[in-house]
DNA sequence: AATTGCTAAGTTTTT
DNA sequence: CTTAGCAATT
């Protein structure tokens, strides 16, 4: 029996109600993961089979934590005969979920069970083909406007005000070409993942039947970002059993911009309307200081549920808010915080975390830290995985699993330089358009109305020849090891050597070629015993989703310079949020969307990030497209308590340049008295 | 085919 | 001040 006796009240009533719509309200704190990761626990003990449990988070940094929680509560059942697939609770995310029910109805809804995952900057390059073909190649688009509005088309989100007219317009007109374009590769984005699944919920009943058959208890982790279609998903596993359990907190949702509908959470009770509410508002993490102001900012938001977080850790110290001149000064001044508390206090650099509202917010910070020599560490910037020679990797990987994958065919086709130039490739996809083909079927067999020089015809029958070639060899070994597959065909096709000659600098090359090398050696962490192809569908499948990855465990003893967005979920003794200017916190964009509710939250989020200290800073000017502009004060800040914060210089940061010259005075008279 | 130079624009981001 | 995308040039 799990332990029920270190819960509170309310988390143990949420604990032990299992059957029917629960929804719980967890405050920032409040231990929502080990109210969700006991209650799995109960249902086991309660004598639930495992298979019949899931739940879905939002992120897979999410799905693994509580993994590893759970294996921690949950001792492993005794091993039973064959028991296979239903061991352990189903955790995961809602992508990788409908992944797995894909894969297994993929030929009901016309797809094969091998399809590839297209990421956003596929789904641009599939936009910016279509838009061209239809008005043009001198039209000029927004392709990411597009794809934006095209998202929240089909998503079918209540959230159309905002955002751009035209780019809506184009969205809903080359939407069934879209949707065809990726359906003639057997491709799925991150939409159809969860779009298609509710069109074979739809079409086969038995499907939708067998799946509420498997899960029959559903938690649903941060609630408030899922949007439209997740909740028809949701719905539909849930409506008739109706064991949902949802857990979120509607003054957490900071991701409406991308389709989540706080409404969900606000208005469950008309789809569940015997739903059980619990609220969560006991906080584990912060000083009671720091809630105060949290819950007097978050007050000001009209539409929510209202609650009132408490904590029993003390008053602890005032927030501090500071004016500097400008960012430089602004960055400058926090670096010297950080080395006070480091050498006064014995702060680790990795009790402290930078806050800010955009990346573009980092450089300064960025410069000052590395001028200071101080550690730190940049979470989310541009991915590993946006480097060129690594969506060229990734390509090539797509188009031997599927060479009609046009997308990634045509960004490979040339790539290194082989005689496929663009005139060529141009034709290449005409002629598959008319035959209503993909542009690998026309390079197998190219007829004379293509009308290819002689020399495009022989570079192109050598480079069919080699993929043939390539791709029999991922057939013909079951035991294939897949990293010295991805060597050879690197290496054969001259990347490798492209890559190195086309970098001035050798260093950055070498950097990039062992870039390619580390990823083609992580082919090998797939460990199966299935076929080669299909474990590297699998790996193309897990990189896709989870772009995370490998990346994670870099931390050490370093600060932590973090955006607003990606904080949540995240907790730092002590919290430095900069740049609390209007225009920033709230947003200027935010104004003409009418999201100033959601700004407050994303505020509100950061606060309460902070367990014992938080420093709030803004400037009087800052760089804007390189020209100083004035700045003033977020109106945020006005909304918080003044008898919670402390002002101005009355805690000045001594600059460690300082403190030393300070110590080195007190040593010098200590030394004196021997 | 590749390199250079110009223009335009510049939240948040996971899956 | 950057960076990305595109055009023009060699």
């Amino acid at each position: 029996m799990s332990d029920l006796t270190k819960l509170n009240p309310q988390q143990r009533d949420a604990v032990e109600t299992v059957r029917g719509p629960v929804l719980i309200l967890a405050g920032a704190g409040t231990g929502k993961t080990r109210v969700i990761t006991c209650r799995i626990a109960r249902l086991l003990d309660r004598g639930v089979a495992p298979s019949h449990i899931l739940a879905v988070t939002f992120t897979n940094k999410a799905a693994r934590e509580m993994q590893a929680r759970v294996r921690q509560i949950v001792r492993r059942p005794p091993a039973t005969d064959g028991a296979g697939d239903g061991e352990r609770p189903t955790l995961c995310t809602f992508h990788s979920l409908c992944v797995r029910i894909l894969r297994r109805y993929a030929d009901r809804l016309g797809y094969k069970s091998n399809f590839v995952i297209y990421d956003e900057a596929e789904q641009v390059s599939v936009i910016k083909r279509i838009v061209s073909r239809i008005s043009g190649p001198e039209a000029k688009v927004d392709a990411v406007a597009v794809l934006a509005a095209l998202s929240k088309l089909r998503n079918g989100g209540t959230t159309l005000a905002g955002g751009d007219d035209t780019a809506f317009v184009i969205a809903e007109h080359i939407r069934p070409r879209y949707e065809s374009a990726l359906h003639a590769c057997n491709a799925m984005d991150f939409d159809d993942l969860i779009l298609n699944v509710l069109r074979l919920f739809d079409e086969q009943p038995d499907a939708l039947e067998a799946c509420r058959r498997r899960y029959q208890y559903v938690m649903v982790d941060e609630y408030q970002d899922t949007n439209a279609a997740q909740f028809r998903l949701v719905h539909a596993l849930t409506r008739t059993h109706r064991n949902l359990c949802v857990v979120g907190d509607d003054d957490q949702s900071i991701y409406g911009w991308r389709g989540a509908e706080i409404a969900n959470l606000l208005d469950l009770e008309q789809h569940y309307p015997e739903v059980k509410v619990i609220k969560l508002e006991q906080n584990y993490r912060s000083t009671a200081t720091i809630l105060e102001a949290a819950n007097a900012l978050i007050r000001n938001n009209a539409r929510r549920r209202p609650k009132q977080l408490w904590s029993n850790h003390g008053a602890g110290t005032l927030l501090s808010l500071e004016a500097y001149a400008n960012e430089d000064e602004e960055a400058r001044a926090v670096v010297d915080a950080l080395e006070f508390d480091r050498s006064i206090r014995s702060v680790p650099w990795s009790d402290q975390a930078v806050l800010f509202r955009t990346n573009a917010q980092s450089r300064a910070l960025e410069t000052a830290l590395r001028q200071s020599g101080v550690r730190y560490h940049l979470v989310g910037g541009q991915s590993f995985f946006d480097r060129r020679e690594i969506r060229d990797f990734l390509a090539y990987l797509k188009m031997f699993v599927n060479p009609h994958d046009d997308i990634s065919l045509l960004r490979i086709a040339n790539v290194p330089a082989r005689g496929l130039s663009d005139t060529t490739m141009e034709r290449l996809l005409a002629a598959s358009h008319e035959r209503h083909s993909s542009v690998y079927a026309v390079m197998r067999s190219p007829d004379a109305e293509v009308g290819l020089t002689t020399r495009a015809q022989a570079s192109l029958k050598e480079f069919v020849h080699w993929v043939e070639t390539t791709r029999t060899s991922l057939t013909a070994d079951p035991g294939l090891n897949l990293r010295a597959w991805a060597e050879q065909f690197l290496r054969e096709c001259g990347y490798l050597e492209d890559v190195r000659r086309s970098e001035k600098d050798p260093e950055a090359a070498e950097g990039r070629v062992r870039n390619l090398l580390d990823l083609a050696a992580s082919l090998e962490d797939i460990k199966s015993a299935a076929p080669p192809a299909e474990r590297l569908e699998r790996f193309l499948e897990e990189l896709t989703l989870d772009r995370e990855r490998e990346q994670e465990e870099q931390a050490g003893d370093a600060v932590t310079l973090i955006t607003m967005h990606s904080c949540k979920g995240l907790e730092f003794p002590h919290v430095h949020i900069v740049g609390l200017e209007e225009g920033l916190l709230p947003h200027s964009r935010s104004q003409v969307e009418g999201t100033l509710d959601e700004e407050r939250r994303l505020f509100y989020v950061a606060i309460t990030r902070a367990m014992r200290t938080l420093t709030l800073s803004h400037c009087g000017a800052r760089r804007r497209h390189g020209q100083p502009m004035p700045c003033h004060p977020s109106r945020f800040l006005k909304e918080l308590p003044a008898h919670l914060v402390e002002a101005g210089s009355s805690r000045k940061p001594v600059s460690a340049e300082n403190a030393r010259s300070i110590f080195a005075g007190l040593y010098a008279s200590l030394d004196a008295l021997e």
